[in-house]
DNA sequence: GTCTATATTGCGATAGAC
DNA sequence: GTCTATCGCAATATAGAC
């Protein structure tokens, strides 16, 4: 009934995954921050790898919102600008679910078939539905290719976070995320519109 | 005298480190795949991490080319031009180098201070130039923050190689560099552009 | 230079007392 | 549920023969 000790081990094991990695991070590390034995773990949660995978889907329940069917309902322009928002919003609120991800993108085979992976799927569905639909009503040029302008808009959004810890350390210019959104979004959406001749 | 299993362990370390990332190779991987004895790193090398330093170092020399003096002698537009072309032209020729630089995006506290560092703090101050003198003689935009129109270049070229592994996962639709890094540029520089009144 | 053999360490996991 | 103790394994590194 005491199930305290497992979610203290599940924060920690967020905390510290997020921050060092799968590899870097030993059970017995996390055990210690927990303040608990770490035969806890396989008691709880099975495996190392079973308490990563917990720590990931847990993670993964924020990218819920962006999901939601009503933004389906939206315009292309408001999808694209709500993609970008959300992921700075997320990055606030919760910032280790990006670095989660970016160890994904890392190492894309460790984790063959995660929660997370899905629903980047879905978003990037959505992200080129939005392309398509844009280029359709006419707001967007004619000339996009759906797919790279897609990786265009991620890129954008993501590797600004992907980034940050090695930008740091080789520049000296300090982020400000309102302010690089919204520069990056201007450029991005004055790059898509359709030119009036 | 015999330095062929030096050469041999460094490139066979440079081919797995890359693929795997440093933790997940071990020295007895490394000397297996080279046809040496394991021990011949320590002989050679040092130590594992060495080893993995002398990789790094030894793959940043490609960076070269964009660095040379005669850039900055330029046009911003095409500078930026440059920087994309390099890039794709570095991954087409040598797809280990971006999955070093893509490591050490994840896992920048591992080697403080390393000469591909420093590259990628010459090449930003480049780029940051570069946009400055374009604001200055009236191509961009006037109201482009320098910092983050830096990033968004960075973030539309690496994005798509670091996430590569991943989308190939995620979406079934084929990439094209060729393709990509046209559509994407021209987002760019249509983005950044200086509008006629 | 290259090999074998081994020292040493740290890991994940588990058995079993309480 | 939580602990101690330990097993079994794989890793890096090194000593020493050749």
């Amino acid at each position: 009934m005491k199930q305290a000790t497992k979610e203290t081990l599940l924060s920690v094991a967020i905390e510290l995954f997020a921050e060092y990695g799968y590899d870097k991070v030993s059970i017995r590390d996390i055990a210690e921050k927990a303040k608990a034995n770490s035969s806890m773990i396989s008691y709880y949660f099975g495996s190392k790898q079973n308490l990563y995978d917990a720590a990931l889907e847990k993670q993964a329940g924020n990218l819920q919102e962006f999901l939601s069917p009503s933004t389906v309902a939206l315009s292309p322009q408001k999808i694209l600008q709500l993609y970008a928002d959300t992921l700075q919003e997320i990055h606030e609120k919760n910032p280790t679910l990006m670095k989660f991800i970016c160890w994904e993108f890392k190492t894309p085979s460790a984790h063959p078939e995660t929660f997370i992976k899905q629903r980047l799927k879905r978003v990037y569905e959505l992200i080129s539905q939005a392309i398509s639909r844009g280029i359709d009503d006419g707001s967007f040029r004619e000339d996009l290719d759906i797919h790279s302008t897609a990786i265009v808009l991620a890129g954008i959004v993501n590797f600004y976070y992907i980034s940050r810890d090695l930008r740091t350390r080789i520049s000296s210019v300090a982020d400000n995320d309102e302010c690089y959104m919204k520069q990056a979004m201007k450029i991005f959406f004055d790059g898509i519109k359709r030119r009036q001749l």
